[in-house]
DNA sequence: CTGTAATTTCAGAATATACTGAAATTACAG
DNA sequence: CTGTAATTTCAGTATATTCTGAAATTACAG
């Protein structure tokens, strides 16, 4: 890593950079978001490769990569064939597209593949339990996948509503019994 | 892969290990946590060697691992030295598992560097930016947290209703707002 | 204690992933 | 169109991760 950056910024951005080779993305793709959400301005390719130190080749395929993730934004400018790029302004919507892009590339795979081995007749005792564990789980993420495409409807303002309220879980679900509650939760 | 395994666990342990090898988790790990939870009975570490075709130390590696996540449990049998390990008997309760492991392995360590990074005086008007988004990201990961805390509170049960109160996350909201609202949120 | 059946460790090999520079391709200003 | 300034691709290399077998360690039944 070169050039310009303070090490403020650089430490931002190394830090981001190890958290995403946690996740499935690479270290180097890592430190190119941090870079773009910390940067006013859209920046070019040679830019990032100036402020990372890495080949302008590299630079590409990680741009591809946050491509087809949807987390940068592409921009040109009058008369100049070259390229900027942004992230999103404002944070709750790049969180809103980790979400989306987890969930189809993890949660959806999965739910099919359970789904298809949960048609199929046990052939004996272990499947079957292993089917009953295998229906938990499909329960499960197919929750997890509802609360997801819940969120996208949100807006920033009501998301960072929404996220206040977790502090209190307990009320949320005490609100439910109370409002919601003795209808169809009459059965318990 | 050898043995004993029928098509249909296979097929559900080969999916997992690819599935785990997208989160930091690796590809042999996630296949011996997904034949752990599908097995009803505790296995053994060469349980685990001959069903999933690895060498012996491999699998003491990954239970190392999995140990460390707290995703499974050690038992021993009555004049015995052979260790036997499983699964929680309740998806809800990996669940509540993984959210806490990641929560400490990626929030924690994120908050702290950013509350390190906000601390100092910027130098320049980049700087000035770049620490703006860091409160952002800041806020917007405390608030994540303090959800995974409440998590960890509810049990199994509880968690099944909140995430069935998924579907109407707008209701929450509109509960709130009726319930709660007008007294902070007075300023708007 | 002792012997042994188990687990763990670890150096080196195998594999997978990431990175580079050079060549190919593309886009567009003129 | 044409020339050129840009991006993309890709084969080869570098790096990092995972896996293994052998040796060291550990736990405990006897």
């Amino acid at each position: 890593m070169s050039a310009k950056l303070t090490p403020m910024i650089q430490s931002c951005i190394l830090h981001f950079g190890e958290m995403g080779s946690r996740w499935g993305i690479n270290r180097t793709v890592g430190q190119m978001y941090a870079l773009l959400v910390l940067s006013k301005e859209p920046l070019c390719a040679d830019d990032m490769t100036e402020a990372l130190g890495i080949s302008r080749s590299n630079v590409s395929m990680g741009l591809k990569e946050l491509m087809s993730w949807e987390l940068v934004r592409l921009q040109h400018r009058q008369g100049e064939r070259k390229e900027f790029y942004s992230a999103p302004g404002d944070v709750w919507d790049i969180a809103k597209t980790l979400i989306e892009q987890r969930r189809k590339r993890e949660m959806d795979p999965t739910l099919t593949t359970l789904r298809n081995l949960l048609i199929e007749t046990p052939a004996n005792a272990d499947e079957e339990y292993a089917q009953q564990r295998m229906r938990e789980m499909h329960e499960l993420i197919e929750m997890l996948t509802l609360w997801t495409q819940e969120i996208q409807r949100l807006d920033s303002a009501q998301l960072g509503k929404l996220l206040k309220l977790g502090n209190s879980i307990g009320k949320v679900l005490d609100m439910k019994d109370r409002l919601l509650g003795g209808k169809k939760d009459a059965t318990k």
